[in-house]
DNA sequence: TTTCCCGGGGTTACCTGTTG
DNA sequence: CAACAGGTAACCCCGGGAAA
């Protein structure tokens, strides 16, 4: 890459030695205590990691966000660790201080664990005791490696600079290596809805505000009947009172549920008095109700150099858009995973929160055939991502478990703790149980956060906001398909692993596995067989007949309604809008389709637009 | 065992009101 | 204006469970 020959150009030899140093260490660590065989391109990507850093270390880092987005299991945390190694074996840099900023607590332990440092040369910084605990009684200003969470980061830098934030500073001076494993965002998107703008009032009048209260409801109406996508100027609550004296109206919990609520709460009163004042969109998000949105920056631009290990850094949109708008990203070497060995089972069927509505007939189904499938494969280990059970949502683990003959051979983790954990690296057979979707507002809240888009600068695109859902939905397919055993690799080759994912052609997920997982093989994955009648039987039949017909791409919507004898409206509420209808279609791999803004047919998905291998389909 | 009642689902028609 | 979105009412069919 150009990248890197611009930089053995300007780079110091002393980054240049402590590369090839680490470099070293990494390889012979590999070869002598490991069977990973990295092939030429990871030991270039990895290579690139620990340039980087040395350059952070000789201060001949340019202000960028460095980003790797190689795949879990190459090396990463080995060429971190190595390089550690190196830097504390250098004299010449005993000014240089570490800072690892990580996203859970523990991944500390973990990486404290694998970088096995000796005591005394690192600390601990978090809100955990326990964690801190880790590091002994070195003091983290006095530490060469500080580890920290990213919260804890946020918290303290807190709009300042990172210069100025002496909790992070090693010998008195910003450390100049930093590093941050995951997801990096600049700052924070920003929506509030309508239902928790209402949750609002009713604290607002009691504690005394109804001037204020009476501001936010107008708001409240307003925004009720607003066109999808308007700008408005939020009303200056701030003038009416200090954040501070209303934050004093949520307190004292009476148990753990609560605090969680009032926590909510505060949160939602904080981000009303930052949007105090500024201009906001409006997004209607459907049946969550209309929201308002914006987006704020955290993290100051001096937080950089930085390097960010993301592997989903390929997949997400955030970093492109970062890259296109702010100009603040260097693309560090990849090497791509190849995932030969990978067979994805997909499911063309809703794979959102709400096709696992509690009670409904949708969710029974789809907890059996997650079961069904399971039990395929009896003697096997099973790990399956779903959605985590609510009031409206359906209780998975629950509803499967009972319908295992041995359910200690199958885990369960919901996404949103999806990543949190590797403890499942050897399970080779991994069920998505749907994917999560976020609302519009908050696609587009982050979308204009990694733009750096404010809302009076504009109207953001539909079509990023749309890269940016499938860019989020790839991020979270990818983290959750990698706590199994594809997670390992051989060279360049992920191990042998069977996903079973389940979405809809409509959600455009099937179509991007192939670049997702280059080289796995999709096939299609069936494992109910409804029992249809009346209309929706016949209408499904047609469709069938009609479709199988070579050079048929599409069917009319009026030619199916008039073989059915029915009116469009019926047909459309008996037909189109019925669940079985719905999920069949969905299979058979057709969606609605007009050549204008409103469906008038259906149009067949061709089966080589999502790489279904031809010998699997059917 | 047979009969009867009831509720759920599917079908159709008709209505109002909105949207492009 | 045609298509969409949603409400209601009447009708049919069917199966489950209570009563005879």
């Amino acid at each position: 890459m150009t990248l890197r020959r611009a930089r053995a150009d300007h780079a110091p030899t002393g980054a240049v030695l402590l590369t090839a140093r680490t470099m070293q260490k990494v390889r012979q660590h590999f070869e002598t205590e490991t069977t990973h065989r990295p092939s030429k391109a990871m030991y270039a990507a990895l290579a690139d990691i620990a340039a980087t850093l040395a350059e952070m270390a000789e201060g001949g880092a340019e202000q960028k966000i460095y980003l790797s987005s190689l795949d879990p299991g190459i090396g990463k945390t080995t060429v971190l660790s190595h390089f550690v190694d190196a830097l504390l074996e250098d004299n010449s840099l005993e000014h240089v201080g570490v800072l690892v900023c990580v996203a859970r607590l523990d991944e500390i332990k973990t990486l404290v664990h694998r970088m096995g440092l000796p005591a005394g040369w690192f600390a601990c910084y978090t809100s955990d005791a326990q964690v801190n605990a880790l590091g002994g009684d070195t003091e983290p200003n006095k530490a060469r490696v500080l580890f920290t969470t990213q919260q804890m980061v946020e918290r303290r830098l807190d709009g300042q600079s990172f210069a100025a934030c002496e909790v992070f500073h090693y010998r008195g001076k910003p450390r100049q290596v930093r590093i941050w494993d995951e997801s990096w965002l600049p700052g924070e998107g920003i929506t509030v809805s309508r239902y928790a703008l209402s949750d609002l009032l009713s604290l607002l009048v009691s504690g005394g505000y109804r001037r204020l209260a009476d501001k936010l409801e107008d708001l409240f109406f307003r925004v009720r009947s607003i066109e999808d996508g308007t700008r408005l100027e939020f009303p200056d609550l701030a003038q009416h009172a200090e954040l501070n004296a209303v934050l004093s109206l949520v307190d004292s919990p009476r148990d753990n549920a609560e605090a969680k609520y009032q926590e909510q709460r505060r949160e939602q009163l904080s981000l009303l008095w930052y949007l105090s004042g500024r201009t906001v969109v409006v997004r209607r998000d459907g049946k969550d109700g209309n929201a308002v949105l914006s987006y704020r920056d955290t993290l100051p631009e001096d937080l950089a150099p930085l390097l960010v290990l993301d592997a989903s850094g390929r997949v997400r949109e955030t970093y492109a858009e970062m890259e296109k708008h702010r100009d603040n990203i260097a693309r560090l070497a990849s090497a791509a995973k190849r995932y030969d060995r990978l067979t994805v089972n997909v499911w063309n069927t809703g794979g959102g929160k709400s096709s696992f509505e509690r009670g409904s007939a949708g969710a029974k189904e789809l907890v059996e055939a997650i079961a069904a499938t399971i039990n395929t494969k009896p003697g096997e280990e099973w790990l399956v991502i779903h959605h985590a059970a609510s009031k409206r949502t359906e209780d998975i683990p629950a509803g499967v478990s009972p319908l295992l003959p041995d359910a200690s051979k199958v885990h369960f983790v919901n996404w949103g703790r999806h990543a949190a954990t590797n403890a499942f690296a050897h399970v080779k057979n991994v069920i998505l149980a749907g994917t999560l979707f976020y609302r519009p507002s908050q696609y587009e809240a982050l979308g204009r956060l990694a733009a750096g888009m404010k809302p009076e600068q504009g109207e953001y695109p539909l079509s990023a906001r749309k890269r940016i859902e499938l860019g989020e939905s790839k991020h979270g397919i990818l983290q959750a398909a990698c706590r199994g055993a594809v997670r390992n690799c051989d060279g360049e080759q992920a191990h042998a692993a069977d996903a079973y994912l389940i979405a809809s052609v409509r959600s455009g997920i099937p179509q991007t596995l192939p670049e997702l997982f280059p080289g796995c093989r999709v096939v299609r994955w069936a494992p109910v067989k409804r029992a249809l009648t009346g209309k929706v039987k016949e209408a499904v039949e047609y469709l069938q007949r009609r479709f199988s017909a070579p050079g048929t791409a599409v069917v009319k919507f009026s030619e199916v309604q008039k073989v059915l004898g029915m009116s469009a409206a019926n047909f459309r509420r008996a037909v189109r809008q019925h669940p079985a209808f719905v999920a069949e279609i969905a299979e058979l791999s057709l969606v609605e389709w007009g050549p204008k803004a409103l469906f008038t047919a259906f149009k067949r998905v061709d089966a080589s637009d999502f790489g279904f291998t031809p010998s699997s389909a059917q």
